[in-house]
DNA sequence: ACAAAACTTAAGTATCCACTTGACAATAAT
DNA sequence: ATTATTGTCAAGTGGATACTTAAGTTTTGT
């Protein structure tokens, strides 16, 4: 488990950028090539396949090469990390409006 | 909505930030002054208002100014834009199973 | 055997962005 | 009236990073 701190920070880093959003959105619909995946976007090749090496870093997508084709898929459990970190907020700051709701409740 | 997307590249951009999620994980235990917010930082109080405009204009934390102190709280309703995001690629990956577990049920 | 297709890698460029410095404004405390 | 606190603004710097170009590798088609 290479500490969750820097597996958050490169989920987040990796979804920073709207590129790579776009790459996943597009991988979402179902699994494609590197060109493929390169069609629409506007960008070399060469500079597609870096964008992958930072998804695949940050766990977000897998990819698997036969052949000459290098074919590329969401890893569904990539996006977990941010659901529980966005999670971990929330049940933060309900906790507060529980504790601010007793206080209400009952004035000293 | 021209916004919707302008949108949740604000909000990817601002999460993509280290130092902001801090201060994002910070606020989530309650509201606080900009100092107070900057102490913990090992950065200078400029750095720190820099990020807080970031944050603020992608929606993820409101601030108020009363005399000279401005406090800053998390704006709940924020992170609902990467949920969305994250639940619309969901559905899209698991529309594609449902229609491959009906190709194995179903061959021919 | 030759050529096209589908990447891969390395190196360079240029833009973006986090951060600092320093000067300033407004409010609060003594 | 000074002085300290709390924050704001503008301009500049350095380092990260998105992107390109160019050359190389491996596989597939003819």
């Amino acid at each position: 488990m290479l500490t969750q701190r820097v597996q958050v920070d490169r989920v987040f880093h990796a979804l920073g950028d709207p590129t790579r959003r776009a790459m996943i959105e597009r991988l979402s619909e179902g699994p494609v090539s590197v060109s493929k995946l390169a069609k629409p976007l506007d960008i070399t090749l060469a500079a597609v396949v870096q964008h992958l090496q930072v998804l695949e870093r940050s766990g977000l997508v897998r990819t698997e090469k036969v052949g000459r084709v290098r074919t590329c898929s969401v890893e569904p459990k990539g996006l977990s990390v941010v659901e529980r970190w966005i999670s971990d907020r929330r049940s933060l700051w309900e906790a507060r409006f529980d504790r601010l709701g007793k206080l209400l409740a009952e004035p000293d």
